[in-house]
DNA sequence: ATGAAAAATGCAAGCGCTTACATTTCAACT
DNA sequence: AGTTGAAATGTAAGCGCTTGCATTTTTCAT
């Protein structure tokens, strides 16, 4: 019964249509180096035999995969989610295929991804971030693979970059806070190790608190990983103080999802008795009751011009420009006038 | 500058070793076939040229990819996310490598991905649910490609599949709605063509209203893709009629999420006006306020079950025997007595 | 018709690895 | 010391494809 047919092969579509291995290949993928009345014949083969190449033959005849590695932080939430759907998008209008694995946030299990991606013959590398020990960017440099970083941009990282700057966003929206009265303030950030993206915007806090000659020692900051469930202990930690901050900013939205369920939870109102803020504005944001004043990434756009980028670096061997994105804040509803209570 | 060093080969690594390839390939597949002596002085080589396996090569050589292919409707919301999450993780642990693609919920895409996975070289596929074209299946079957369905259990599909009873979990919590009193119910469902897990969930509310001795006719139903926005939509339309339904259940929680959001819009107190009800209980539903009455889908139990099964297939070339896996109705706030009123 | 250039096709050499099989080495007996 | 079988290692044949170069066929100006 079980017939063990191996998969059809480049020779048997040859045999099939009575011509070489090389014709059927051209057939592929130069098919206008290919004479009508013949390239039809392959075809029929093809279709008759049902013959799908095989990649790793062919990739390692070719040294080219047209797959694009990516590694992100997190599947978990929608952080990343449209982002990178935009990026595979753009990528397969090109012809490529994604890869995507994630490192939940830990360095070693990032380079292990990158190290695999490579050794899968990723043609270009999608990284988050510019954190990361050197000599990963001395890997990157002497297998020659093109890799470009997203999610924060800095003219001055190893890598180009196509992203925003984290950390003047915060200020912007710090100050926003600063200037509605707040005084006694709380960020509820990300872990800062190896994650740029999460010290800026706890510096572009500080900057803001600095500027408005406030002393950056009372800010209370408490770290903790990017959930849900976070961001409310975190929360329910700062408020069970003597004087408790009257504004609470989240390093992204699903800590200040925690933070604005846990406020409810302990009957507290947003934003009469305590602002909240986010950042990424993802879907979340918007969902929640009250809904989150927030900084909008544009998520799409980035993913976008970030696989075209890749695919350039990738095709034409030169270095990406790099580019600064802009956010802009969202203002919804958790956030308010410092109550003088 | 550029100097365009070639990745350092199995060649490289023996002749630095002085040993043959054959060792050299020993050591990273089979250590103990091979002498420590020997073991250790390859383990330098290998570190010192930095040297790591071309992936196409082996899976060329040896005929396995140690890759599982996954193709999934979607990763922009979370229904798939949590279980996944374990799947891969159990995979990881057997040293398998997960390849995910996302169908974006159409036939044709998926049967692509599905191509490209296979040549790709995939050791096995995960698929949710089982409608799909007779071809897909024969395909897999010539290729004799090891396959589980997930999502959705069947005792008799065409692939053995691991996963719970969409009908009769609808079934359960209609019925609970029903006996509440509703007499008036509309359902928002997934769009069912394609999709047997929103077929059977409709069918699943139609057996209640059936066996409540109600006409099924009364009980409206809008198909609508799984977005928040057309929860949204679908409930207003639903809403805006002389006499609304005092239930609405939803096909998920996404769908539910934008029913409920749309609720409080038009200022309609839920469930003292409306009850909703979701399926999935995924994150979103523990955060919406009103949180959301739902059915619970064991997600992690379900990845990590299916991730054993298919690995269990692929080593011993044996069919599966798939598993029921049991939900359960999450009662929170978003469902009430039907109001008289 | 005829020859040269262009277009189409074929030939065959790899790409970097695994593995069946052959050969060498080694330990343990007699 | 001499066997001997097991353990360690080496040899070399592919795996299925692409592509540079060689060869054949076609096209077209003369």
């Amino acid at each position: 019964m079980s017939k063990l047919k191996p998969a059809p092969t480049l020779d048997d579509v040859a045999r099939k249509a009575g011509v070489s291995t090389a014709t059927v290949s051209r057939c592929i993928n130069t098919p206008d180096r290919v004479v009508e009345a013949t390239r039809k014949r392959v075809q029929s083969a093809i279709e008759a035999l049902g013959y799908t190449p095989n990649f790793a033959a062919r990739v390692m005849a070719a040294k080219r995969t047209f797959t694009i590695g990516a590694i992100i932080p997190t599947m978990e939430n929608a952080i990343f989610a449209r982002g990178l759907q935009a990026f595979q998008e753009e990528l397969h209008q090109h012809g490529y295929t994604l890869l995507v694995s994630s490192s939940a946030y830990k360095p070693a299990t990032e380079e292990e991804q990158i190290r695999t991606l490579v050794a899968r013959g990723a043609d270009g590398l999608l990284l988050i971030g510019h954190d990361r020990a050197p000599h990963i960017y001395e890997f990157l440099q002497r297998r020659d693979i093109p890799a470009l970083v997203a999610w924060s941009f800095s003219p001055d990282g190893r890598l180009p970059s196509i992203g925003f700057d984290n950390r003047a966003a915060m200020y912007e929206l710090a100050k926003m806070v600063l200037d509605l009265g707040h005084r006694r303030l709380a960020v509820i950030s990300g872990i800062t190790h190896g994650n740029d993206r999460a010290r800026l915007r706890l510096d572009g806090v500080r900057d803001a608190v600095r500027q408005h000659g406030l002393d950056p020692q009372v800010l209370q900051v408490i770290e903790t990983p990017y959930e849900i469930e976070n961001g409310a202990e975190a929360f329910a930690r700062l408020m069970s103080q003597d004087t408790p901050p009257t504004a609470v900013m989240c390093g992204n939205d699903v800590l200040a999802a925690g933070a604005l369920l846990r406020a409810q939870d302990m009957g507290l109102k947003v934003p009469q008795d305590v602002s909240i803020t986010g950042f990424d504005d993802i879907e979340l944001a918007r969902i929640l009751r009250p809904a989150l004043t927030t900084v909008h990434v544009p998520h799409r756009e980035m993913g976008g011009k970030a696989a075209k980028a890749l695919i350039e670096m990738v095709e034409k061997r030169t270095p990406a420009a790099g580019e600064h994105l802009y956010t802009h804040i969202v203002e919804r509803q958790s956030l308010g006038p410092a109550n003088s209570a």
